[in-house]
DNA sequence: CGAACTGTTGAGAGGCTTCAAGCCTAGTGG
DNA sequence: CCACTAGGCTTGAAGCCTCTCAACAGTTCG
């Protein structure tokens, strides 16, 4: 992890992020002042469940993977951060250790607003805090959404989910091109089945002329028929 | 569903819950001539996914099965809400129609609080809406754990793991007897297994002597070796 | 008392995991 | 530049776990 604030300074312009829209000018500078920027490589970790955080963090740019570990070290996927999105925000919340670790899937910079700025937001900026309350219960019905899936779906109706879900979250240019380089173990870890069980089913799809896989990017070439599979 | 207010007045004094513990006298003035009491009965649903509420409710009394409708229209029990604990809020924030269902686990006493009232709250009081931010932090915290287990545990092992939740939840006398009266079915539907996959090894635990079962109550007999299955 | 529902147990099938071996690719060092 | 290596990817086979179907017991309630 490196990165100083003069190498980012140009990209970085904070209040073109919702989250911080409403800020006034003063409030902007003090952001500006105590955030710091950072840069993680590919498989770089930010933090890991158990840490306390000195604030929560803002994707700037890249994608990471917000996972917990569970049996015998098994990581598992609960969500991935793009750019807009923050991370470590119940930790600083909760005033409890973060409950979960993040890593870089690819190269990513992210913005560190301390404890205290947030303090100050959260408590004297309305709109802040409604829209960090909103963040909350979005996220809270995707896990759940999640979470009933995995428990009830077959892995192959499970992934073809996933597959519609990051299309929806990174396509972009809506080209039907995944842009997140996922490992089949990363994406194994995402629908809660084993790696072999998820590259059978990548192949069949792939058979089926469902998707195509190039460079490691995923695309999609049959969305109708991906969301019979899925049940949707 | 129907309840009076006189009904129930006695029992309620919402100042009572942390919820509300830092309302103004007018504030709390204002909620008791805004909420409404009601009573449901066992089985009795408060309301369904795509429900659009106007309001939230407060759980006064009894017990709920908060609850998502998946795949071949099977249930999936989220949480369970117990007195105190709020349900609905999601819908009022995101102002989306709600995600899940909720029944009415035992005889229940809701008080709902419409929308009007909470949106004043959230805007004016700084620590309703930080508190409810808070709450919305730990339900995420609890689902993101219940999602890597779902995942990743083995049926025993979850459902040793879902005893122990229950009880910290549902043993107020520590006595090591569930007071929540579950099904099979819906205990089958908490852990993400088939009915018949929790009743054997419901029996299983019986005939290893580390639970006990009387009237549908569960009695934890061996909480160690409860843990030690359920991997904790 | 019978009906309807919940709980229990058995048997069989199928899905998924696990282990194991070989392939492919990218990156390294000679 | 090429051979080599490490790590990810792929496929096969075996076995276990869980689901599903089915029959029956027990319970509750009108």
């Amino acid at each position: 992890m490196n990165g100083t604030k003069s190498f980012l300074e140009e990209e970085i312009n904070l209040s073109k992020f919702q989250l911080f829209s409403n800020l006034s000018p003063e409030e902007l500078i003090h952001l500006n002042i105590e955030g710091t920027y950072l840069v993680y490589t590919r498989n770089e970790t930010v933090y890991l469940e158990g840490s306390r955080l000195k604030g929560f963090y803002l994707v700037l740019r890249g994608i990471l993977n917000v996972y917990k570990t569970g049996r015998n070290g098994e990581e598992q996927n609960l969500r991935f951060a793009k750019c807009g999105e923050i991370i470590g925000y119940h930790s600083i919340i909760c005033q409890e250790p973060e409950n979960c670790s993040v890593r870089a899937i690819e190269e990513s910079v992210l913005c560190h607003i301390p404890y205290s700025t947030v303090m100050r937001l959260l408590q004297y900026n309305r709109q802040f805090s409604g829209r960090i309350l909103q963040i909350a219960c979005e996220e809270l019905n995707e896990t759940n959404k999640r979470l009933t899936s995995i428990a009830q779906k077959k892995a192959k109706e499970n992934l073809a989910e996933i597959l519609l879900v990051l299309k929806q979250k990174f396509d972009p240019d809506d080209a039907n091109v995944l842009q997140i380089p996922l490992s089949r173990e990363e994406l194994a870890s995402t629908t809660g089945n084993g790696k072999e069980t998820v590259i059978r089913i990548l192949s069949e799809f792939r058979r089926d002329k469902l998707i195509e896989i190039k460079k490691g990017r995923i695309k999609l070439l049959d969305i109708p028929k991906i969301k019979v599979i899925a049940s949707l």
